[in-house]
DNA sequence: GTGTTAGTGTGTTATTTGACACAGTTTTTC
DNA sequence: GAAAAACTGTGTCAAATAACACACTAACAC
């Protein structure tokens, strides 16, 4: 069995995570689906259930909240190539708190609770490797969250401009300072000031 | 095989994530000691690899980084009952760039990388149950601490006090402010317009 | 117990930030 | 491709915060 192009990458994204029996990385694969956005699609709805995991091809999605006076609180961008979905729904089975559309086409696969599971249950080697590729995932997760909860917003820009440079080109600048935890204006002195610096 | 009163606490905490046998429980249990600090002891020492995992029985933990100043930037305050560790030490094998300190008397679990090495190893139930906590302690650390990263320092503070009013007494107001991410000054500014109020 | 150190309450001042305003630019829509 | 909508840059001003200063209190060491 040959593989697209496209899901080989994510077949050598997985195989970091530890050796898995060609075998059992066909049936991994056949639980995952290739899907597309087109920008301004909607990934995940405010309020429903997230029943998948992603992992962003191409593209970029913007998952957001939106505070009392509908204003949108950027909770992540994501962007190749990394495994997420919103864990508190799809932990707890609670409707999705954050809305998340595609800031530009976008190329992605999903991977269903129910593949989730299915491929738990097939056997030892492949729950071995979900466990791990989780446990990777949330603890890598934690520690940056955690790392930059300790940084300035310049310095958690700084950050972004040097590991995800990207991101920041895409991003629109509101996303992007609120993300950072400040508003556009205080975004657009720290940009200001780095360049005449 | 009776257990202590304290073990007996542990082992309810643990069957909360999923039944257990207890020849299974036994096998986990006897690679867990049952330690002591005085106030002021390290339980963690800065620069030091931390090769274990923790849970508080009783008393508080002061787990800070220093910045440059010197000044010490509070990263968690520990105390009944959860289990924890210095994740980017525990999973990557790296010097602790924090130091834990007891801030009263402490009793505490201590599991060390060997044991859990060996209760995962030991067989399928053990395992699955390892899986699960650390799963289900990861991802709710990670809910809370993104939750926590969208709300104002009072809203944090509010938080605290009905959900841990215990660390809010004990805690120092400086770790405190520190954890809160302001300044003392702040803090007693936000205390003194809450009592009032 | 007494001296020393660490920690706390609180006022004043300087800095930083957000809110607002508005013109200029880009993107979308028909 | 013209009009509308959304977004961005930038100045002014008000509010929030950190920095500083210092008196006061609690904890600790001898």
């Amino acid at each position: 069995m040959a593989y697209l192009y496209s899901m080989q990458a994510l077949i050598d994204y997985l195989n970091q995570f530890g050796p898995v029996s060609k075998a059992n990385m066909d049936f991994l694969v056949r639980h995952i689906q290739e899907k597309t956005l087109k920008k301004g699609d909607h990934l995940i709805d405010l309020g429903q259930p997230v029943n998948s995991m992603y992992c962003i091809e191409e593209g970029y999605v913007h998952c957001f909240a939106l505070n009392e006076e509908g204003e949108k609180l950027t909770r992540r961008i994501e962007g190749p190539i990394s495994c997420w979905t919103v864990l508190e729904s799809f932990y707890d089975l609670e409707p999705s708190p954050v809305e998340c559309i595609a800031l530009s086409p976008v190329k992605y696969f999903e991977l269903s609770r129910k593949g989730y599971d299915a491929i738990k249950a097939e056997n030892e080697e492949l729950n071995g490797l979900i466990s791990r590729i989780t446990e990777r995932l949330l603890s890598d997760k934690l520690i940056a969250t955690m790392k930059y909860s300790s940084m300035t917003a310049e310095e958690r820009y700084v950050d972004m401009v040097e590991n995800q440079p990207d991101v920041v080109k895409i991003a629109p600048v509101q996303a992007l300072a609120s993300f950072l935890g400040i508003s556009r204006e205080t975004l657009h002195r720290i940009r200001r000031k780095l360049v005449t610096s």
